[in-house]
DNA sequence: TTATTAAGATGCATGAATGTATCTTGACTT
DNA sequence: AAGTCAAGATACATTCATGCATCTTAATAA
């Protein structure tokens, strides 16, 4: 029983509703007529704060991180605290996998931008939550600076990401640990970076 | 000045078409007009072939797949071997990152697959060129069969395949490189699985 | 209370893509 | 050489989403 909504009330509602449709629907089934109705209010009221069903998508993703940011607590222990960063990124998967459906369609005809520019732009500040963990760790030594050169650092994420995009599932527990325990750490870990190591 | 094609003729040309506009426009953009305008005929001629975009475009991947089988010569090195697969993967990159875009629209809603499963349904039968690779260096005694367990016996694909997801072009030289002595060897090569390796 | 502003409902024209039917014409078969 | 079948061209109706214009009505401010 509640009344007509206005303004920012109004618009973080029509935010939800698209963020709802498009991970339902992913990006093609996205419709601004599909919002309209799910928000229970009709077309125009869209129309006149969005032009594009991409504005409105990077509107409806922006609310949503900005209403889940990725924290993870200092545990002073670099492996408690991968995990929690994997199982963390787990419960948003099927967000995860639906912002990467924008890159089906037009999006990226449109704007020839790809994922990764439009990760970096929504990442924009903020540091990542990863390299966040890992230079604790280098701060705490448990790890060496130079074990986490660039193919290596963002090792974890890559995996993840990779995973819900060919599954559109979460990556399940045993999964998790497999890449922390027997990938990601015996690469940082202090082996004497041996490098040319044998031939 | 060649005159009316027919059968497998026609039925080859088309499906040429259909994947040279897939790797250009996406699957979004894919449209039996464009296909038959491409391939210099109309629309009717596709529609008694194939009933929807997504059977036009899986056709059109098998074609190709058919076309350019992905073979790595034995060369004796598993390093020389790995280095060639992603050589000759990232000639590829663009027709890859096309067919995941068959996953962004509604091809993923319709028939509630995912990329994983469009994958191993274009393998079915043959086996993966990476473990014919990485089968042959255990048989030579190069790595250890126990270093390849599940999360790591794949991890080259994984990277690859991300980079191309990820920036729709395929990785430098010297990417590939890094993953392959900085990441991949070191985790296979003989260092006795130290299982439980510390704390 | 009154005035202003935007929410919300409705209608219409448009454009893109598809499905289907029809018809002509070229190529292959016997 | 005649007949058959599919290629290729064209046309029409349909569907779906969008853009825009209009009008009523509710909420907020003066």
């Amino acid at each position: 029983m509640k009344g007509r909504r206005r303004g920012a009330d109004l618009e973080a509602a029509l935010l939800e509703a698209a963020w709802t449709e498009l991970t339902e629907r992913g990006y093609g089934g996205l419709t601004m007529e599909g919002v309209a109705n799910r928000a229970g209010t009709s077309r125009p009221v869209l129309a006149r704060r969005w032009n594009d069903k991409a504005e409105l998508a990077i509107a409806a993703i922006r609310q949503q991180m900005a209403k889940h940011p990725m924290a993870v607590a200092d545990h002073g222990d670099l492996r408690t605290e991968l995990l929690e960063y994997l199982e963390l990124a787990s419960t948003r998967a099927k967000g995860i996998a639906a912002v990467f459906t924008l890159f089906s369609s037009e999006y990226f005809q449109d704007t020839s931008s790809t994922p990764q520019d439009l990760r970096t732009a929504l990442l924009a500040g903020g540091k990542e939550t990863l390299r966040a963990l890992l230079d604790r760790a280098v701060e705490r030594g448990e790890i060496l600076e130079q074990n986490l050169a660039p193919p290596v650092d963002t090792l974890l994420g890559v995996l993840f990401r990779h995973h819900v995009l060919m599954t559109f599932s979460p990556p399940p527990e045993a999964l998790r640990t497999a890449w922390v325990d027997r990938i990601f750490l015996p690469l940082v870990k202090n082996h004497k970076e041996s490098r040319n190591s044998d031939e």
